[in-house]
DNA sequence: TTCGATGCAAATAGTTTGCATTCTA
DNA sequence: TAGAATGCAAACTATTTGCATCGAA
């Protein structure tokens, strides 16, 4: 059992997706997945642009929305809407269980969480009016513990 | 027990804890809550701007969002931010329960159900992590019910 | 060789800000 | 009449789109 991510193994997974597919390999969407795959924080579009820039400078700002949006449509990303700010990416890994964003207020931080945080709130709303929850879309808000405990003193 | 909500008295309420307060009560911030306390549904800072126009043509669009701004500050008014879309605002009348918004990702559409649904989940988060739920801040994703048996259909 | 992906420019939505002026308290 | 709130213009952030061109399959 791993509990370290390989960035090239992540990659390579990823575009073999793609590939499956049908989907088109460009110098865009590889340095997309690169660096997406190349860390476990969520990204904002702006970022991974400033990122891929650096390895592929033609690549265009608004390329970088296109793929990202594709990615999404593939399934190999998925994007969270956080209360501030802009939309954060990050690469789904079939390793990677699917959780849950919590942001602090605070300090604009992403901390992951299980995604089974919400199962109880899930099944209470399908039952009680019929709303299907979609966990992993999910964003929540608060203060992390770092933040609470800075505020204490 | 009332289950209705008189718009002019809560509008008079919002009104009379500005005063309470020291904030000062303009044309625009009557304007603003007026409109907030016409309805239950939850409006936009540009919707809340095309309709306070229509009554006071003068009031600018900048200061309706430095009205909503400071009435948030002020504590009756609430926003949330939506995945899609704009923040929006309502009224935090002291008759009405504090409540979660629960977004449909196919009509878009507001429900509010009670603050308590994430009871558990905060709770879960708190012990764990020492995370802090601000769960009245807090907009989850999912299908409503219409738009699900639609997709059935 | 074809059609999807890209580069570029321009537009769009939502929101914020600096500054002079107005108006509430 | 002091200073907070406003009007206006302009900037800003995040994102999208039309169109001609390019390049992966």
């Amino acid at each position: 059992m791993k509990d370290t991510i390989d960035p090239t193994e992540s990659l390579d997974r990823a575009i073999g997706v793609l590939r499956e597919r049908g989907e088109r390999v460009t110098t865009a969407r590889r340095g997309v997945l690169a660096i997406l795959a190349s860390t476990t924080e969520h990204l904002s579009a702006e970022r991974i642009y400033d990122e891929v820039v650096d390895r592929a400078p033609d690549v265009h700002r608004a390329t970088v929305y296109r793929t990202l949006d594709s990615l999404v449509n593939v399934g190999v990303v998925a994007h969270v809407h956080l209360p501030h700010g802009p939309a954060a990416y990050h690469l789904l890994d079939s390793g990677a269980r699917p959780h849950i964003h919590l942001v602090c207020r605070e300090c604009k931080s992403v901390i992951d969480t299980s995604a089974d945080l919400l199962d109880g709130a899930a099944a209470s709303v399908l039952e009680t009016i019929g709303f299907e929850l979609d966990p992993d879309h999910v964003a929540l808000t608060g203060w992390c513990a770092h933040c609470r405990s800075e505020a204490r003193a």
